[in-house]
DNA sequence: AAGAAGCTCATACTAAAGTACTAATTTGAT
DNA sequence: ATCAAATTAGTACTTTAGTATGAGCTTCTT
């Protein structure tokens, strides 16, 4: 928000210059019309496709990027957390209890416990939520 | 790559006409010089917001379109692909049923093929197996 | 040191999910 | 019209998943 102000700022202020350059030179004789005209062009396009550029990479970068604050808000654990990552990959209880050297009932509390947190009443629930909030 | 050759030319073809008028206006004296640059910097701003988001839509798609090919080449039906979709957004057999009005045996009929044809053991693997592919 | 929080595990359940059939219709293509 | 594939649905069964509860142990904070 504060960025868009200081551009937006700018953005004017650079508006102001021109406007009283384009008119020296006009009237000066310097420069014909045509030329101005095709440098405010071409710096607006410059402008345009900038500024769209800005306020298109947020949701690119927030959909790439995993939310581990996100996961802190949620109050997961750590270990809820590693569990979660696994039933995304589409292990069983008893897969995640082997590769992480615990009992398969172990896994199921955590399971348990983070469908709570997510609210999901089921894994696979849990995995949609989780890809929409971007911590998997 | 044609509608690109469409909108240059258009562009071009207004920026033309747009210096004539400008010549005119402003000789003629209608209009003072910093309207006619405001208006070619909106119309340029917003062009180049345009272009913009036409050129970073691209990758967007790209990235997140559907592979239906992939869907033929599994040998999944209609149905059964269907079902997937609703089991990728976490959705039990029950429900799925409901929202589909046929039994939940169905349901149960369609997962069971549509397992066998991702080569997936349960419907969280499948899910994950379906997002590599880009089928969902 | 005491308490809170996290990790572990167990038992005993209930509820879904998944398999293996069989079978009746329906649909689409030759 | 006929044949194959698809959709539907059922029964009976096994396997996972998920809940509830209690409890021992570790770690970190106040």
């Amino acid at each position: 928000m504060k960025k868009t102000v200081l551009v937006f700022s700018l953005l004017i202020l650079a508006l102001l210059l021109l406007f009283q350059f384009s008119k020296y030179t006009v009237i000066s004789g310097d420069l014909n019309i045509e030329y101005i005209m095709a440098i405010i062009a071409i710096a607006f396009l410059g402008i345009g496709i900038f500024i769209n550029k800005k306020t298109q990479k947020q949701p690119e970068t927030s959909n790439d990027q995993i939310n581990l604050q996100k996961v802190e808000e949620l109050g997961l654990s750590k270990r809820e957390y590693e569990v979660l990552k696994e039933v995304a990959l589409g292990l069983s209880n008893h897969e995640i209890a082997k590769k992480l050297f615990v009992s398969e009932s172990t896994i199921k509390t955590h399971v348990s416990s983070l469908l709570l947190k997510l609210n999901a009443k089921r894994r696979t629930q849990a995995i949609q939520i989780s890809k929409d909030l971007n911590i998997i």
